[in-house]
DNA sequence: CTGTTAGCGCATTCAC
DNA sequence: GTGAATGCGCTAACAG
C-alpha cells in the first residue's frame, strides 16, 4: 500500500537520503559498489520516485499538453499518434485536452496549465478563436508553445502546417482538369487561418481558369450544414463539383448526393480534405486531399522539445510546412 | 516570467501564506472581506497554484491516465471523448498512453505511473497481454483501476464492456436470416477476452442453426491479414458471408472483395464490429455492430471517480455491460 | 478570524 | 565518496 521512497531505501541501506538519490541518478561521485547496492534494492522494492516532489524541486514536469478541438477525427488522432511517438522517446508524459471548438473552454484550459503542470504545449485552436491573449500569456510565462494545423497568423509561435493554399489550388485544378466548371467550395469558419488559406488556393485556381468562385459557409451544427448542402445541390444552377474544406462536409455531401440520387462524379464531382483511409471504400471511392497528420504531430513535438531543451531554433524551424497529397479516386 | 505564488500574494497583502491559501480555497474561517481582497489580487496577477506542490502535499494529483492500444481507431477516440467529458466535469486532467499492442510497453507505462502521478487508471489491454502482474501492483498500491472493452477475465477490477457474446450472436443470426450458410468469423488474438466472447456468440448461433463454424485467425500485420483474407475468398468453398470481429478486418474484407470483383452482398455478405459512421457511405453501405464507445468511456470514468472518491461500489457497478447496436445496411 | 510551524519527497549545496 | 541541511510551494495541525 505504502509507496517506497528515498528515505526508506536510505534507512534499509544505512545510507543518507542524498547518497541514495545520487546513486539512482548515476552521479559520478558515488562508488560503483554503492550504486549497485542502491539500485538492487530499488529494483527489488519497485521504487519509483515521486513525480510531484521531483517536479516541484526541479521546476519541470516531464509532461507536455496537447490541446485540440476534437479527437473523433482521423486527422487529430493521427496527430496524437505522432505526438506520442516523440514524447515517449523523450520519456515525457502527454496530457490531452479537448476544446470541443469552444473558445472559452480553450482559455480555461490554457489558464490552468500555466503554472508548472506542463513543460510545453501543442495547440490547434478552436474555430472560434480569434484573439490570442491566452497564448501570449505563455510567452510571458516562458512556457514553449508550438501551434499546428489551425494556427493563428499573428502570433509568434513556431507553426507546423500543411501547404493549405497549394493543396487547395491543386485540388481545384484537378477538378477543373476533370471538366468541372461550377465548383463550390464548402468552408468552415473563415477566421480560421486554414480556412482562408484553403479558400485562397481555391480562388486562385478559379481565377486562373476564368471561372466564377463560389463559397458555401458551413458551421458547427451538422443538421444545419446538411440542410444547406442539400439546398445547394437542389438549386437550379447546381454546382458540378464540390470541394470540401474539411472532411465532415465531404461526408455530408456524399450523404446528400446519395439521398438526392445525384451521381458522383457524373452529376457532381467531390473532393475534400480528409484523412479517412476508408474513403477508398466509398461509393464511389472518394478523392481526397490527405494531410500528413502523423508527420505534423511528430514534427510539432520535435520542435517543442528543441525549445524545451533550450536548443536554439533555426529560423527555418519556425514555420514548417509539410505538403498534403491529393489521392485521386473515382469521385472526380 | 516568474510565476506568482502564495508567498508573494501574502506579502503584498500583509497576510500569512496560510491565510491566503485558505481564502482562495473558500475556507469558512476566513472573513468575507479578506477573501475578497485575496481573490481580487490573485485574479489580477493571474495566480495559479503550483500543482506539484499541492499534489505533493495532498498526495493526490487530480489526474487520471488512460492506457489504450491505439488512438487511430474510432472506437478508442470515442471512448476518449467520453473520458474527457467526465474528467473535465470533475476538474481532472487526463494523461494518454498508447501501447501500440505492445505488452512490454504496457508494463513500462504502468510501472512509471505507479507512484502518485495519477489518482486512477483506465485501461484496455493490448492484444498480447495475458498475465496481469502489472495490474495487480496497482491493487497493492491502492490505486483504482477500471478496465474497459478489452478486459482480463481473471482480474478483480470493475469492468465496462459491451455485450460481446450477445451482439456477436445476433449479428450471426442476422447473417443467417439473410440466407448465409457458410459464415467465416475473422478473429484477432484469442487471448483477448473480447475475441473469445465474440467467437463464442458466433459459434452459439451457428450451432443453434446447425451450421458449421469456421474461424480465420488474423494478426497484427495488415499485409498478412490481407493475404489470408484474399486466399479465403479465392478458395473453392468460399464463404458466403464474413463476420469481422474488429473493424480493420471488415475494411480489408471490403477491399479484397472489390479487388476480386466479388459482389457484396451477392457473393459475400459482410458485417463487422465497427464504430465508423462513414460505413454508411461504403459501396455498398456496410452493416455494422456498433459499440457504445462514448458511453463506455463515460461510464468507466464515472466508476473510476466513484472509487477515487471512496464511495463504495455496488456489486452491480463492478461489471457494467452496455449493449451494442446492430446497424443493418446493404452489405447483408 | 489569522498567524506560526511543520512536512510532503526529492535534488542540491555545502561540509567533511 | 558520503552525510546533513535547505527549500521548491503548498496545506494542515495547532495556537491564539
Amino acid at each position: 500500500m505504502d509507496n517506497v521512497n528515498l528515505k526508506q531505501l536510505a534507512k534499509e541501506l544505512n545510507l543518507a537520503v542524498s547518497t541514495v538519490s545520487r546513486a539512482l541518478r548515476d552521479s559520478h561521485e558515488i562508488s560503483p559498489e554503492t550504486k549497485e547496492r542502491v539500485k538492487a534494492l530499488a529494483a527489488k522494492l519497485g521504487f519509483q520516485p515521486n513525480p510531484h516532489a521531483s517536479s516541484l524541486r526541479q521546476s519541470k514536469s516531464k509532461t507536455i499538453a496537447v490541446v485540440i478541438p476534437e479527437i473523433e477525427n482521423n486527422f487529430f488522432s493521427q496527430v496524437m499518434n505522432g505526438v506520442e511517438v516523440i514524447a515517449q522517446q523523450k520519456g515525457y508524459h502527454v496530457l490531452i485536452y479537448l476544446t470541443h471548438e469552444d473558445n472559452n473552454r480553450e482559455k480555461d484550459i490554457l489558464n490552468v496549465l500555466r503554472n508548472g503542470r506542463v513543460d510545453g504545449l501543442l495547440i490547434s485552436v478552436s474555430n472560434k478563436t480569434m484573439e490570442f491573449d491566452h497564448l501570449l500569456a505563455y510567452q510571458d510565462a516562458g512556457i514553449p508553445v508550438v501551434s499546428f494545423d489551425r494556427v493563428l497568423d499573428n502570433i509568434d509561435t513556431p507553426k507546423v502546417t500543411t501547404d493549405d493554399t497549394e493543396a487547395a489550388f491543386k485540388a481545384t485544378e484537378h477538378l477543373i482538369a476533370k471538366g468541372a466548371k461550377r465548383i463550390t467550395f464548402i468552408s468552415m469558419g473563415l477566421n480560421l487561418s486554414i480556412s482562408s488559406r484553403r479558400k485562397a488556393g481555391y480562388e486562385k485556381a478559379m481565377h486562373k481558369h476564368h471561372l466564377h468562385a463560389s463559397t458555401l459557409e458551413c458551421g458547427t451544427d451538422d443538421n444545419e450544414n446538411r440542410a444547406m448542402i442539400r439546398s445547394l445541390l437542389q438549386s437550379k444552377d447546381r454546382p458540378d463539383a464540390i470541394f470540401a474544406a474539411v472532411e465532415k462536409f465531404a461526408l455530408i455531401t456524399y450523404e446528400v448526393c446519395h439521398s438526392l440520387h445525384l451521381d458522383i462524379p457524373g452529376h457532381v464531382k467531390v473532393i475534400g480534405f480528409s484523412n479517412l483511409s476508408a474513403a477508398a471504400l466509398f461509393n464511389p471511392p472518394m478523392s481526397t486531399v490527405v494531410q500528413p497528420a502523423f508527420e505534423i504531430g511528430k514534427e510539432a513535438t520535435a520542435i517543442l522539445f528543441r525549445i524545451i531543451e533550450k536548443k536554439t531554433l533555426l529560423s527555418a524551424e519556425k514555420v514548417i510546412t509539410i505538403p498534403s497529397v491529393i489521392v485521386e479516386r473515382k469521385s472526380t
